[in-house]
DNA sequence: GTCTATAATTCGATAGAC
DNA sequence: GTCTATCGAATTATAGAC
């Protein structure tokens, strides 16, 4: 592949990603995402033949993004208290993106959920890297509470966050849970 | 209109619901509705002339359905630490149907947030009514933190519950999770 | 690799006969 | 009230010229 053929198809992937967490997997048309890319209609076949292998990649992206971030969490903090707290400080600093459009993990699993159940397992690896890395951080805490449901139970807390911020538009709702979450970690 | 015009709108009603909550609303088109419900086609539009009309009436259904609920909880109970609590068993007694689907609230307004800004308000609704009952009861309750606020976590909690429930189908998550809310509930 | 033209289907929605 | 026929737009996708 040609180094434009290679920029293309990054372009493409990009946009994708924007286009499927803005406006929802299945409201981005082929052509929507095409025209943001600026790449010919009919040329677009080239580079991805189905709108579910645009996802596939698209979901590649956001695993190594995931996974990068959380080890520059590992690299730069010691401590796994650190460690989760910097976790959660990422769900508070993304306070405005979370108040527009919701978490992209939470959103997109939850529309493929509905309709799309063999993709439905690619987006889920998302929330497995999240789940495994602080499952390993809360077991290193060495806490009375199994590592794995606290892990599940900080999840549950950032997802019912980015619905109910996304549902009222509230500045201060993500800011003052976010607190309270870290005050929780804590306290165990 | 007849009684059995009356039956046919009816029926549409209930048919759109359970798709618009199986399927998600973008995914649940005029056939899908029309043929579920027995109605040809070309007759569909002379109960209902758009799509937005018959989420209108579906919302409009599902308002009048949680009034009814929480007015029943009022009628049942006296003291405000009850009601919340049957809230939250109302969640629990609910995981199979929350597993599949998710939250028929959370999953519609995170739909309708990306695309469809106008209809959301109407969506949006529904969650002020647990709202807003919600802050009664905390408010009654006599709390220390502000009734609020308390609302709105237990809405996060339970949102995020239905989230992750969707995505891990785990018929363990909810059971402890709400275990743990009624514990909350109890201490505060 | 690029691009045009277009197929094939589905969508929401309308007109009008009965 | 019922139903047929159909429109126009949008959708995913393909064939094939350049």
């Amino acid at each position: 592949m040609s180094n434009k053929a290679t920029a293309n198809r990054n372009r493409i992937v990009d946009i994708a990603d924007q286009l499927f967490y803005s406006k929802g997997f299945n409201q981005s048309s082929f052509t929507d995402i095409a025209e943001a890319a600026d790449i010919p209609r009919g040329n677009f076949y080239y580079y991805f033949k189905t709108k579910d292998e645009i996802l596939e990649s698209v979901i590649d992206k956001r695993l190594s993004y995931i996974k990068s971030k959380l080890a520059g969490y590992e690299a730069q903090y010691d401590s796994p208290q650190e460690r989760i707290l910097k976790f959660i400080e990422m769900f508070r600093d993304d306070a405005e993106t979370l108040n527009l459009h919701g978490c992209p993990m939470g959103t997109l699993n939850m529309e493929l959920s509905k309709t799309q159940h063999e993709l439905r397992g690619m987006a889920k690896q998302m929330f497995d890297v999240y789940r495994n890395w602080l499952t390993e951080q809360f077991r290193a805490l060495n806490t009375k509470s199994k590592p794995e449901e606290l892990a599940m139970h900080l999840l549950v807390q950032t997802q019912g966050l980015a619905v109910m911020a996304q549902t009222y538009n509230d500045p201060e709702l993500i800011k003052r849970e976010t607190r309270e979450l870290k005050r929780w970690v804590f306290s165990l």
